[in-house]
DNA sequence: TCCCAGGGAGGAT
DNA sequence: ATCCTCCATGGG
């Protein structure tokens, strides 16, 4: 079924800097941005490349180690540079995986458990700040499905439409002056996002008037960054740790959820109480620049692999 | 029905 | 500083 302005490419293992799992990167409910649509092992998302939208599939073939990615776009050709640069930096395709496994693949270290089954994970990057801000604050005592619904939501009722190439239409994620005109109650009402709507409203309309750049806080050190974040109607420290790590790509700040607060406290307490702060401050502690991959590798594994023992109340 | 979801604000200890 | 309660909404 060949369609107007079909293209493909592919990029190879040995572009990669080590293996990768690109189904259990893309699936793993990164805090960040709405899942991309998956059939089957293809996964398709849209994203605007100089400023035009285009849609693309991906799927691996082969191994972990040794794989094929094939990317199918709806598109003129000249945009596969800058898409196959774009995906590149969103699935972490240069972070140095192997210096990860080498540096904590031993037997004394708790995280090495979960290598085996999670290799090839990578960290995702969101695309465009202000939505990483809001999806993070969207997550805030609510689960993976029910965030997405409400992004999705979002950006139905509140972004702009744009005509892709192969005629079907798609919405864009809302800017900050749309949903800055908003009203709360109108709001809830379409996205279900219930009380959170306070924050997206507040931090919508400080991104609109121009008092916060979120820009400007690539160049803040992680303290900075922090406490600035923390300044918002509805960011704390999880959601601010979630939005520097996905969303600006902090890959020493490791947000701190139940299901990290759950296996830290079991793999590395012998499940003595502490408290969120202390696991964030020992997670940084421990594993430095790559606190975020261990992060994420202890969510993945927590939440996917061995949830059962992990649920309150259990013990094991 | 009740409990939970990638928490946070506001208030009381 | 740490602990408590409430906060909308929908899934299991």
């Amino acid at each position: 079924m060949a369609q107007l302005g079909q293209n493909k490419f592919e990029i190879s293992s040995d572009e990669v800097n080590g293996p990768l799992n690109l189904a259990e990167t893309i699936v793993s409910a990164q805090t960040s941005e709405p899942e991309w649509s998956r059939i089957g092992e293809y996964f398709t998302d849209v994203e605007l490349l100089n400023d035009i939208p285009v849609k693309y599939t991906v799927t691996q073939s082969g191994t972990v180690d040794d794989f094929v990615i094939k990317v199918n776009y709806v598109g003129e050709k000249q945009i596969s540079k800058p898409l196959r640069a774009h995906l590149e930096k969103i699935l972490g395709l240069q972070d140095d995986l192997p210096e990860f496994y080498r540096k904590f693949d031993f037997a004394e270290e708790p995280l090495s458990q979960t290598f085996p089954r999670l290799r090839g994970l990578r960290l995702m990057r969101g695309t465009n700040p202000f939505e990483s801000l809001i999806c993070s604050i969207l997550s805030q005592n609510n689960s993976a499905l029910l965030w997405n619904r409400t992004a999705r939501l979002l950006m139905r009722h509140y972004g702009k439409k744009v005509r892709l190439l192969d005629g079907s239409d798609f919405f864009l994620f809302p800017k900050p002056e749309t949903l800055a005109r908003a009203k709360v109650r109108e709001m809830r009402a379409k996205t279900s996002m219930g009380y959170r709507a306070r924050s997206v409203l507040e931090t919508s309309r400080l991104i609109a008037k121009g008092d916060l750049k979120l820009d400007e806080l690539y160049s803040y050190s992680y303290e900075e960054s922090m406490e600035t974040l923390l300044e918002l109607y509805g960011v704390g420290p999880k959601v601010a740790d979630c939005f520097m790590l996905y969303g600006l790509a902090r890959l020493d700040a490791a947000p701190v959820d139940v299901w990290i607060q759950r296996i830290v406290t079991k793999l590395y307490f012998k499940n003595k109480k502490v408290s969120k702060t202390q696991s964030a401050k020992f997670l940084r502690d421990r594993f430095g620049e790559w606190a975020g991959y261990a992060q994420l590798y202890l969510f993945d594994f927590a939440r996917r692999v061995a949830p059962a023992t992990l649920r309150t109340g259990k013990d094991s």
